[in-house]
DNA sequence: GATGAATGAGTCTTCATTCAT
DNA sequence: CATGAATGAAGACTCATTCAT
C-alpha cells in the first residue's frame, strides 16, 4: 500500500504532477477530473489529497516546479538587457524561452497554462491572482525591455515600445497556443526559430 | 413566463445565444453551466432546452449566426486574391477580419471560440468535427493565399509560404485571444491595425 | 390549426387515446411521456391538455372507453351464472373475455393495464383506487362464481372455490401478460382456447 | 459517513441491493429513483455510484446474486429429467422453484423482475438482452422438458408439448406476479402447492 | 503514504404542466 | 381546438472532497 521511502513519495508526487500537466493541456483544467489524473498516474484519488490540497494546488505546483525557473530567467533576461547589444540579448532571450517551451514538455505546458488563464477553478480565487501576477510581471518586463530597446535605438523607428511589446507577446502566445494544443498546424520545433526571427526583424532595426 | 409571440420567442433565443457567447468567452464553454446562461438571459434552464438541443447546439448556433458569414467572407477573400494587387487585397482582407472581430462583439466571440477549440464538451463529438473543418478551411485558405503571394513575388524572398501562413495565423490568434479574454493587455480597437501592419511588413515585400 | 367540427375533435381525442394505449402497453405508463403520445398521434402536447387533465385521466379514459363494457359484461356473466348449465356458462364467459382481449386490441390493452397495476403515477392516487376497485370486483365476481359452481357440484371435489378462483385469475393474467407484452412466447389467438380449456378441465368436473 | 472496513462496505452494498429489490418490486424499476433506493438503505445517492455503475447494474446484480443459482438449478432440473420418473421429477422441480420464490424473498423478487421484463431503462440496452437470454433459456428448458414428458408418455394425450410448456409458464408467471405485486389476492405460501398440483394434474397423466 | 468508502453539491436532461395566443 | 413558449421539479450522473483505516 503505502510507499515507504521519501524518494518513492517524491516519485508519486511527480507522477501525479506529470499526469496532471499532460491532461490539463489536452483537455483543459476544468474538464480534467482528479480521478483521471490519479488513474493516469496509476494511483487513486486519495494520493492526490495526500500531496496536494486540491486541484488548484496542483496547478500552482505545476507552475512552481516546471515553469517558475524559466519564467524568472526570462523575466530576468528582459529586465537586464545590456546597453551594448541589447537587441541581440533580446533576441537570445526570446529564442531561449521558445526553445525551452518546445524542448521541455513540462515547461511548455506550465507556461501555456498560465498564458491561457481563461481556464480556472472557482471564480477568481487565490490561484487566479497568483498566476495573473506572473503574467503581469511578464508583460511589464516585456514592455520595459522594449523601452530599453527604443532608448538604445534598437527598436524600429516610429513604433511605440508598448505596442511592440504587446505584439511580441501576442505572437509568442499565438505560436505556443496552437503548438501545444491538440490541433497544431505549425511545428515550432522546426519552424519556431524562423517564425520568431520573422517578427523580430519587423520590430527591431537591422544590425 | 412564456413569451407568446414569435418575435418574443426569437428575442428569447437571441438573448440566450448572447448570454452564452459572453459567458463562454469569459469562462470557457465547459465551465459555463446552462443554469448560468439561462439566468444571465433572465430565463430558466427549460427555456434553453426549448430552443436548443443542448450545449453543443448553442455553440454551433453561435458560430452559424454570428461568425459563419464573416468566416466565409474572409476565406473567400483569401481564395480570390487577384493577380494584380494581391498584396493589397491580402492586407485588406486581414484588416477587415480584424476590424470585424473588434467591432462586432458577437463575431469576435464566435470566431475566437473556434480558434481556441481546445475547450469542448464530450471528447471529439460532432461539434468538434464541425468546428475543426472551419479551422482547416481557414488554414488552407491562408496557405493558398500565401502561395499566390509568393507566385506574384509579393512574399518576402526566402520565406516559405506555408511558414508565412502559419505565422500570420498564429499572430492573429494571439492578438485576438488576449484581446477577447478576461485579461487583455492590448487594445485591438486602437492598436490592432498598427500591430497587424507591423507583421505584414515583415512578411510582404514593400511596395 | 384548430380542428373545427365536433367530429374532428372526437377524432383527435380518439387518436390520442389510441396512441397512449399502444405506447403504455409497449413501454409502461411511467416510461411513456406525453410528448411521445402526442407525437405518435400527430399532435403536440397542448392537444392532450385540451382533452384530458393529465396522464392519469388518459389511463382512466382508456379504461372507460375500451374496457369498461367488457369488464362489466364479464363480471355480469360471472355474477349471473345460471343454476342450470353453470359450468358451461362459466366456460363461455371465460372464452368470451379471452377472445375479446385477443381480438380487440384496445380492450386487451386496457384490461391488461388494470391487471398489471404495478405501474402507475404518483403514489396511490385517485386512479390507483379507481382501478383497484375494478380489480376487486373482478376477484369478487370470480370467487362468487366459483362458489356457485361448487354449490351446483360443478367444481372439482375437494377444491376450495376461493382457491379455484385465484388459480383461474392468475392463469388468465399470466396468459394475457405474456401475450400482450413485448416478448410473447405463446400466441393466444391460436393456442388461447386450448390453453384455457386445459385449465378448466382441471378445475371443473367433466360433463 | 463512510463505512470503513470491507465487511461494512459489503453490508452497504447488500443493503442497497435489498432496498432496490424491494422498491423495484413495489413500484417497478423505472419509477424507483436512485434517491429512493439510497434513502431506503440509509445512504446517499453517491454510495450507489460507488458500488454500481448505475441502475442497470443494480438490476443485473440483483439477478446475479439472488436468482442466478435458482434459475440454473431449475433449468438444470428441467433439462435433466430422468427417463424413469420424469413426471415426478418435473413436479418436484416446479414445486422447488415455487417454494424458493415464496420462501426466499430476494429470489422471488429477482426472478419476477425477469419474468416481467416489460419494465426497464433505456430501450433495449445490454441489460434487456441479458435478461431476455435468461427468459429464453427458461422457455426452452420448459419446452424441452415437456417434449421429454411426451416421449415417455407422461403428458396428457393429445396435448402438444409446446402448448403445455407455455401454459405452465404462463401459469407460474401469473401466480408469482400477483403474489409478489403490491395487490396480491392469493397467498402462495399457503395455496401455492395446491394451485400448482391443480394445473399439473390437468397436464400430466395420472400415476 | 495511500486506499477505499461515502458525502453532497452541482450539472445536464427530461417531463408534466401552464398559459397566452 | 390546438400550438408554441416557458417553467419548475425531479432524476441520473459526475466530481471534488473528507475521513477512518
Amino acid at each position: 500500500m503505502a510507499r515507504r521511502t521519501k524518494e518513492e513519495a517524491e516519485k508519486t508526487c511527480h507522477a501525479l504532477l506529470d499526469a496532471a500537466a499532460e491532461l490539463f493541456l489536452q483537455k483543459g483544467t476544468s474538464r480534467t477530473s482528479l480521478q483521471e489524473i490519479a488513474a493516469h498516474a496509476g494511483m487513486t484519488r486519495g494520493a492526490i489529497y495526500w500531496h496536494f490540497s486540491g486541484k488548484d494546488e496542483i496547478v500552482r505546483q505545476i507552475w512552481d516546479r516546471f515553469a517558475e525557473a524559466h519564467h524568472q530567467r526570462f523575466v530576468g533576461n528582459l529586465n537586464a538587457l545590456p546597453g551594448q547589444g541589447a537587441a541581440a540579448a533580446f533576441r537570445a532571450a526570446l529564442r531561449d524561452i521558445l526553445a525551452t517551451m518546445v524542448n521541455d514538455h513540462r515547461a511548455g505546458q506550465a507556461l501555456s497554462i498560465v498564458l491561457f488563464i481563461v481556464e480556472f477553478s472557482r471564480e477568481a480565487g487565490e490561484l487566479q491572482h497568483y498566476l495573473l501576477q506572473k503574467q503581469d510581471s511578464l508583460v511589464s518586463a516585456m514592455i520595459g525591455a522594449c523601452r530599453r530597446l527604443e532608448a538604445v535605438g534598437a527598436l524600429k523607428p516610429g513604433l511605440a515600445p508598448e505596442t511592440a511589446a504587446k505584439g511580441i507577446l501576442s505572437y509568442v502566445i499565438g505560436l505556443v497556443h496552437q503548438y501545444l494544443g491538440p490541433h497544431a498546424f505549425a511545428d515550432l520545433a522546426e519552424e519556431g526559430p524562423e517564425l520568431l526571427e520573422l517578427y523580430l526583424d519587423a520590430v527591431l532595426v537591422a544590425g
